[in-house]
DNA sequence: CTTGACGCTGACTAAACGTTCAGCCATAAT
DNA sequence: ATTATGGCTGAACGTTTAGTCAGCGTCAAG
């Protein structure tokens, strides 16, 4: 109807709006973003972005579903390079990248569906690196495979969605510089290196939680597939 | 001029509006939600709202200032008992802390100094924990305390944000009961035991991060206080 | 030259918003 | 009996919002 399904004519004021709104939405929310200032951004009328994307829910729409697939680019292509465990990898160093991540981290905590598939993909990315990673002797093994890949990415996830904590904190914002994502990372490693628990205590605390749950520990015999997914099934994979 | 310093008449419409306005904020965010309806679930005019709190602005900052307060005494309550590293520990037992939880995960997103300042010290008490810990042999040795210490809190934190993410990934929600507390702590704590890099890896990577900084590591003898504070005082401590 | 499609705009509408204000109805002091 | 106080309201205020609509200019095709 609306919405052209593979867009030639991306050069014109539609990528304008786009890349305005992607901007004004990571700094101040959607929510926090009118039409009107978008189109000014972008140099055009607010008629314009209504004429192009239906509304300002088909706007957002359009820009999750810019962000989501940009991320998956970046990904596949870290996958390949093997930059592994840092969820969101490649697409940190771009220096245009920089709106798209502020933006994915607004929208981390709002309800939207295209989101939501993106960090199921990413925790599933993390889980299948996390095991090649077991069989090469880099990475420990672990009685909960998904839980371990499900928190690691969460962890990764949330310092990107507090990364304005994280810079009062550490002095180095994670959407802004990669001094940033070091600042960060070397306190990370080396917790995810050696753990913070000594030895005997961390024995008893996972003790503790096995005798929470009902079931004993999730079994590796188990299908090792997430208990829990997105209703939607990824997009526009092709 | 508006807010009363101690109100003793809080068992009126006041506590009934900022009850509703706690659990609106929290489910719909403070831009998703006007004061009508606010008004509404309280069983007030909407005038009544900007009577008590003076602006939808003043308004927010109550809901702050309470969230932290009530938060600060938990703390405090949780520092005797020894609840510890858990940056929310007990209250999250608390059923009736539920819309405080979600209202706080919501405004840790946006731009606020209560909820700055409230961080800060939560990384400031863990790294006191971390530090007894130390001396009673629960807790490894680091070469940079505050820094683990924030890593540590921004991690819980995130995961309260991310609380919907989790609830999908791990089938029970942190701000729902106390089973999405231990499905989520389960592998949490089993990294945080032992680590996810086998040891090699683990002594590279740090290396690897201690050259990529130009300093060769955070040491021990500098002050180990924050760098980088929030510009606000805390408050009320009087 | 005419036609039609497309990118695009200015002027507009209706709704929702935060906020204001005059005043009601209690209770309590004078 | 009168006055004052404070919780509280209904009706409106002006502003901002997303969305509509008739129509502009441009450019390629017939």
């Amino acid at each position: 109807m609306d919405s052209v399904p593979t867009a030639p004519d991306d050069r014109t004021g539609r990528a304008r709006i786009r890349d305005a709104a992607l901007r004004r939405f990571g700094d101040d929310g959607v929510d926090g973003t009118s039409l009107r200032v978008i189109a000014d951004d972008a140099g055009v009328s607010p008629a314009l972005v209504v004429h192009h994307f239906g509304s300002k829910a088909g706007l957002v729409r359009d820009c999750d579903e810019h962000v989501v697939a940009t991320t998956r680019r970046a990904k596949q292509q870290a996958m390949a390079t093997g930059a592994g465990l840092d969820a969101l990898g490649s697409l940190r160093e771009a220096e245009a990248s920089r709106p798209l991540l502020r933006y994915l981290a607004r929208r981390l905590v709002d309800h939207s569906p295209q989101v939501a598939t993106l960090v199921d993909e990413l925790v599933t990315d993390a889980q299948a690196y996390l095991a090649t990673g077991e069989d090469t002797g880099m990475i420990r093994p672990t009685s909960d495979p998904w839980g371990r890949a499900a928190v690691l990415t969460i962890w990764s996830l949330g310092a990107l969605v507090l990364h304005e904590h994280v810079a009062r904190l550490l002095g180095a914002d994670l959407t802004e510089d990669t001094a940033g994502l070091v600042a960060y990372s070397r306190p990370a490693v080396e917790v995810l290196g050696s753990g913070v628990f000594t030895e005997d205590i961390a024995a008893s605390l996972q003790a503790a939680y096995d005798d929470l749950a009902q079931v004993p520990a999730p079994d590796a015999s188990t299908d090792q597939h997430p208990p829990h997914l997105t209703a939607e099934p990824p997009p526009g994979i092709g």
